[in-house]
DNA sequence: TGATTATATAGCTATAGAGTAATATAAATT
DNA sequence: AATTTATATTACTCTATAGCTATATAATCA
């Protein structure tokens, strides 16, 4: 196998960065259940105002939501499917190392308690 | 679907932080042909020492490579096999928008000539 | 047109972390 | 023990950006 390029790794390198931020994911996650406008994105999220429009236009350039103003409001939708297989597969990870975790934690109560 | 709390999905940004910069990412990419020690990390990735081992402490740390000292060297190696699953789920995606961006700009290529 | 509502932007502060040079540690060799 | 080699750590600078306040823009309605 050739040696991947660091331009082409900062493009990854990029995208994990976008999903890098709670905000975000938590401005993703209330979009999962369909298109809402940023007032509704600020009522679920608890997030400002500014905030919320700042990372709505980061995520709209990355091509992860897509804007589509409504009248006086914008709604905004996810338009990457990627993102929760992504995030889907982190959590399974996760879920593993913490299974991993109680084990040793399970076996040092054990040793704890033979004393 | 429930909410998912700020708490948990910190833990999923956390774990895209990891991801979310080139020189880890070159450095995991070192890694995915086999173990290797610090000093063939560097010549590989170009990165200076320090660098490459605090990176290397940040990788560990999350789990992603293990850590194996062996005489006056110490060998890492991939510990965690999600990692490049996300990398190629990412890249597929990096792929498809490219491929519309370079559909749009035929089309305008297309409309210029037509002038 | 003027007022109202929803969203976006600008300017700011505070914090996190990448990279670097210098130093410390730890294993191996003489 | 002293020296050499490989890796880790410390202390520092510099940059990027999250979140905030205040202001601007844009659409709707009186």
């Amino acid at each position: 196998m050739t040696q991947i390029s660091p331009q082409v790794l900062s493009r990854v390198a990029e995208y994990f960065k976008i999903l890098s931020e709670t905000s975000r994911l938590q401005i993703l996650c209330s979009l999962k259940s369909g298109s809402k406008n940023v007032g509704e994105i600020m009522e679920i999220t608890q997030l400002g105002q500014a905030n919320v429009s700042k990372h709505l236009k980061v995520l709209t350039q990355a091509g992860m939501v897509a804007r589509q103003p409504q009248g006086v409001s914008v709604f905004y939708q996810i338009d990457d499917p990627t993102i929760f297989e992504l995030c889907d597969l982190v959590c399974d990870r996760l879920v593993e190392q913490l299974q991993t975790d109680s084990e040793e934690l399970a076996q040092l109560k054990a040793f704890q308690s033979a004393n």
